[in-house]
DNA sequence: TGACAGGTTGTACATATGTACGATAATGGT
DNA sequence: ACCATTATCGTACATATGTACAACCTGTCA
């Protein structure tokens, strides 16, 4: 079930959670082989970051030999949208379309994206 | 000149200076008079981020009677482009498209918006 | 010219955030 | 049963953030 809305999400935060997402569940070993190049922080750092989701309500744990395997605990799509609105109503006046032609126009967008977009762009 | 990669923008200071960038310029006054009803926050509080964000780079003031008017002192293009770039790093793992499927999915566009962004979308 | 309305400045302060060390505990191999 | 390996846990701590009060200026109008 998830509860109505958990803690805001910092921005380190948001990118550990994607991480569990991405993995689907992990140790932080695995988060930490999935941090981008760019970004390396140090075991103990990923460590915290975890828990502190956990504390929030986005992600669980359970035990798995002695590591701890973290899963997540609330709707990606609800976070997600969460996420997006907020960041939209910041910057952006909670006016997604701006948003949309910067992305449009900033973007290495292959056939294939273009054919998704456009096809849910058609729907409306 | 946009010097170099100004300091991060947090939330707060991002709204404010959405709103720098709607009025063009304008006091402390008017940016509260911006502010989304949702959102209310005490007249210093608005002075403070003003504050912080004149003393990162993103605007500057000249004195107007005994008002400070503020305007931009960066190029809004970059700073949304930056933005923007570091929301879909920490929340896409840097691929805008699940982002634009998510707001081609989510947003309410009308007929206008659809014609522009396919417009934009066709170029690619 | 003096008071008032409205500004700005200095400052404050609780909490969040980013980052990580050191100590301790559990596992698995020998 | 022991030890090396590898985790976790507790804790820390500087800085950022969100929020705002109180004191002090400054045009302006009577």
């Amino acid at each position: 079930m998830p509860r109505k809305s958990l803690p805001a999400l910092s921005p380190a935060e948001t990118e550990i959670l994607r991480l569990i997402w991405q993995l689907g569940s992990g140790t932080v070993q695995q988060v930490c082989g999935k941090l981008p190049p760019k970004r390396q922080i140090a075991y103990a750092t990923v460590q915290t970051l975890l828990r502190r989701l956990e504390r929030k309500g986005y992600i669980t744990h359970e035990t798995k030999g002695k590591a701890h395997v973290f899963s997540p605990a609330a709707e990606r799509e609800e976070v997600i949208k969460r996420t997006v609105g907020d960041f939209v109503d910041r910057l952006f006046g909670g006016d997604p379309v701006p948003l949309m032609l910067h992305l449009a126009n900033h973007s290495r967008l292959d056939a294939e994206d273009i054919k998704r977009i456009r096809k849910l762009i058609e729907k409306h």
